[in-house]
DNA sequence: TTACTATTGCAATACAGTTGCGTTAGTTGT
DNA sequence: ACAACTAACGCAACTGTATTGCAATAGTAA
């Protein structure tokens, strides 16, 4: 029997036009569950089944480009990636002392490319953004 | 003779602890005149005189922590650094199919922050942000 | 069932960034 | 001007992230 997430998955997956192997699905049922930004080798010792590295750098590249996935920057020298649900556009705030990340929701997207868009010169559309704030938390601050 | 700029990094410089070497002086002057976001290996090849690559490194990462200069990222696997001008805070827009880069002037970076701060559970302080739009270019998209 | 090709895994490689350590060269005090 | 202190440097070696080429595997559609 499949579970919601998992059909959910899938549905997903052939939109896009991909195939249906138990690889992808299973890495994106997984970053769906986990919805926070995880790196590649986060991933890599977690998902069951396991999968190649190069396998998993393909997919999510893919799914990156298919906007399925979000790439996230902390400022370091590592790519994170994220599920993107479709009803919860948001950012994240980042401790710089412990690496603790929360979950920002604020700005209104469409406005916000809408916005950036009209003071451009050279530029035609605004497919995405990508929003990080870095600080300190409260128990690192004290 | 030493020119306007020169003199202007040498006193950032000193006013962060930073002794006054001839790489970090060239390195500091060159970020600032390039005004766009470099990689370390851009750097390397460009800047004169030049500097080993750890030596580059430990330098772009200290200037980083004192922003001297800021972190920007591209959505690949590279980190960029990028000279901060005080009176000139901006974002970047970057064609997803040739790469081409237009600084944004737009958001307005203490509200922001502040704003962020006021819907935070956790974060007591908030320094900066990173903020990258992607999207087409006009030569890209026709 | 067959043909087509997206996806996979392996091996090798490229590239970004880091660590340890002995040397060099700014800076400060005399 | 000189000595003492130590930030900054350069080299070698290394770690970790990401990519390329290619042959094998497994979804998908006819």
């Amino acid at each position: 029997m499949k579970t919601k997430d998992t059909l959910l998955c899938e549905d997903l997956l052939q939109k896009h036009g991909y195939r249906l192997t138990l690889g992808r699905i299973a890495l994106l049922v997984f970053l769906k569950n986990r919805n926070t930004p995880l790196s590649a080798s986060n991933i890599q010792k977690e998902l069951q089944p396991s999968l190649d590295k190069v396998t998993l750098y393909r997919a999510l590249e893919d799914f990156s480009k298919s906007k399925i996935i979000a790439k996230v920057n902390l400022q370091n020298a590592t790519t994170y990636y994220e599920f993107i649900h479709a009803d919860y556009h948001h950012h994240h705030l980042i401790c710089e002392q412990c690496g603790k990340l929360e979950d920002i929701e604020n700005c209104n997207q469409i406005n916000l490319q809408k916005e950036i868009l009209k003071h451009s010169k050279n530029f035609k559309v605004v497919h995405s953004h990508s929003l990080e704030f870095f600080g300190v938390c409260k128990e690192c601050g004290n």
